[in-house]
DNA sequence: GGCAGAAGCGTAAACGCTTACGTAATTTTT
DNA sequence: AAAAATTACGTAAGCGTTTACGCTTCTGCC
């Protein structure tokens, strides 16, 4: 019942354990006959090496750590950064390595530099840094302790980091561009902090596809401080009460947009009739509003994937040049912006409450 | 830059690594003096034990392992999982544990007693498995090797297991009670699969609330093989082809009951004026459904949490008694039952689209 | 003042694995 | 056929902790 360790191998074989090791590792030093044997006895009990013990000397400990500002973690929220750490527990299952998961609170300051208790025990070879307000002293300070990182849905400037993120400038340039090409012309923007990446590259899409058209941003460029549905309701409202509404309301989230959604409704603006809506994300709720959200699809498991990719790879090769890996997105026609000849690429269950 | 160890503490104030590990241990054998002046130094440089050492020596690992099968996962399915992992990162974080999240896959069959690296591997104290659908033999399997277990939104009856449960009978029987209480005679069940436990106590709520009111179960009650948006719409449609149709509909889950909302907008019937529907698991997309999705709100965070106290505890002292708990649910009212008299809990943020 | 017991501390082994090094046997080279 | 190089294996040290055991020094007691 015990499990075997390499030394009870090592004794049924009448071998001593560094032979085996060497066996069991494909490292030379070690006859055809007695490898063969080793292996074929290694197979029929499924031995494991003990994870500490190798941990230990070999100071690998194959878990990577994922982390993540507790802020953003659910209670309420979409769960986007989950379904990224699912994609990571994924790709680092299928090639033996192991994820710990660990929401990090907000700085408390007692510590000089901030650290993850993670990485002072040595439990993990590198970390999955998720979400855009995570604190930078931490990340540099990581960094510079030479821990193999990898950020998604964030970067830091200045520095060389591997990066993975959506192609957000793409999405909203493709979506900004669907609403120009049915004709609308005061497109207005619900935009979030500035200074996450995500966000500041939507506005950009958002500025580039009106400019391409020969457009003019609509007057009223909104940025929330936060990207939630509370104030997307809030800045909708503000929009409304302007002298001339926009014919289209893009929100850099689809949080947002459902929050745009409930002011639209409130004031009596039909959507997509008298205002189009779209968003951003397609987060699960995206398919269940009224009227179904037209948004952007991004693949968060994808990105998951590709950042435990990115850092499996580091692993392997620590010398590897660090690189920036955009995933791309998806545009998803819904009901929300009215444009109904779109080609609608929809899942089977989506949509469950047409209109 | 390094980091320290318990070797340098030692050699840094001239005693034995023995001692300083009984001093940051907190046991007996040392004196007053040298403890203090190696908690204070322990303390300057932020010490923090070396994992794979440490748990080499105790056989702990001060990590937990949380298992879910990969098919309920997200991957457009609603992060109910996800949100019961988050409660037991926090709980354990506060313990000074980690958590390594695993999705078993289909059992492959390659191997006679199905088991999991991470335990083959010796990296986790005990294991929390989530959800009704785990493979029997696995679960028998890990509990006869002697790892400390805990299930979440399941049960295995014959085996002294600890258990964390939503109270669904509890839950259902507010549920419909609630809709008995205004007026409804004729309510139908849209069901799950029995052998779940969620499910069948949820149907159990239900009969329990009809005959307690001394009415009878609608003549139909639909038994779904799986509990998704399809499946409601599917089995809504069957009910309606019935001759007599009924004037509530409760769906065993927000999933079921989101396709039951498009079943019934599809046949022209209004929600709730026509026919009631309710739900439950006040998953995300509840919320915003149209109209927002009245349901009984489990608290899947706390579930979480709870099976990690759990587990912790057992950890502690494995002696302690297999126990069974049940966490209590909530009924949140909203427009979809149409009782707009009964009292409305809701967060500021909900009911984005209200109709 | 002598002795038992306790307290404070060091020594060394153990946990399970990898790996540098040494040695004997085998193969290759000349 | 002797020397040199290669191969196959064992020995032992090391990774960072904890802990059983043993030695000294103190304390208290008669």
């Amino acid at each position: 019942m015990m499990p075997m360790r390499i030394k009870d191998i090592a004794e049924r074989l009448g071998v001593s354990v560094a032979t085996v090791s060497r066996a069991l590792n494909d490292k030379p030093g070690v006859g055809d006959n007695v490898r063969r044997r080793v292996l074929e006895l290694a197979a029929e009990v499924a031995f494991t090496p003990h994870g500490a013990g190798r941990g230990l000397s070999t100071a690998r400990t194959q878990t990577l750590g994922f982390i993540v500002r507790r802020k953003v973690f659910p209670a309420g929220r979409d769960p986007f950064y989950l379904h990224i750490m699912h994609g990571v527990e994924e790709a680092v299952a299928e090639r033996g390595y192991h994820v710990i998961l660990s929401s990090v609170g907000d700085p408390d300051g007692t510590r000089p530099t901030p650290d993850l208790p993670l990485v002072r025990e040595n439990r993990v070879d590198g970390l999955i840094l998720a979400g855009p307000d995570l604190d930078r002293a931490l990340i540099l300070a990581l960094h510079q302790a030479g821990m193999p990182l990898v950020l998604v849905d964030n970067i830091l400037r200045q520095t060389a980091l591997d990066v993975v993120l959506s192609d957000d400038r793409e999405g909203a340039l493709a979506m900004v561009g669907h609403l120009l090409g049915h004709g609308h012309e005061q497109i207005a923007f619900l935009g979030g902090p500035p200074q996450w990446i995500s966000t500041a590259e939507r506005a950009a899409g958002y500025h580039e596809a009106l400019a391409g058209a020969g457009k003019r941003a609509f007057a009223t460029v909104v940025h929330e401080a936060e990207t939630t549905v509370e104030s997307g309701y809030s800045a909708t409202r503000r929009l409304l009460a302007q002298a001339v509404v926009p014919t289209a309301l893009f929100a850099v989230n689809d949080s947002m947009a459902i929050g745009a959604l409930r002011a639209l409704r409130e004031q009596g603006r039909r959507v997509p009739a008298d205002v189009a809506v779209v968003g951003f994300d397609d987060i699960d709720a995206a398919q269940h509003t009224h009227p179904p959200l037209t948004t952007v699809r991004i693949f968060k498991e994808r990105l998951g994937r590709v950042a435990a990719g990115r850092l499996l790879d580091r692993l392997a090769d620590p010398a590897t040049p660090s690189q920036r890996t955009y995933v791309g997105t998806e545009l998803i026609i819904r009901q929300s912006c009215g444009c109904v000849l779109a080609p609608v690429r929809e899942e089977v269950t989506a949509g469950s409450t047409l209109a």
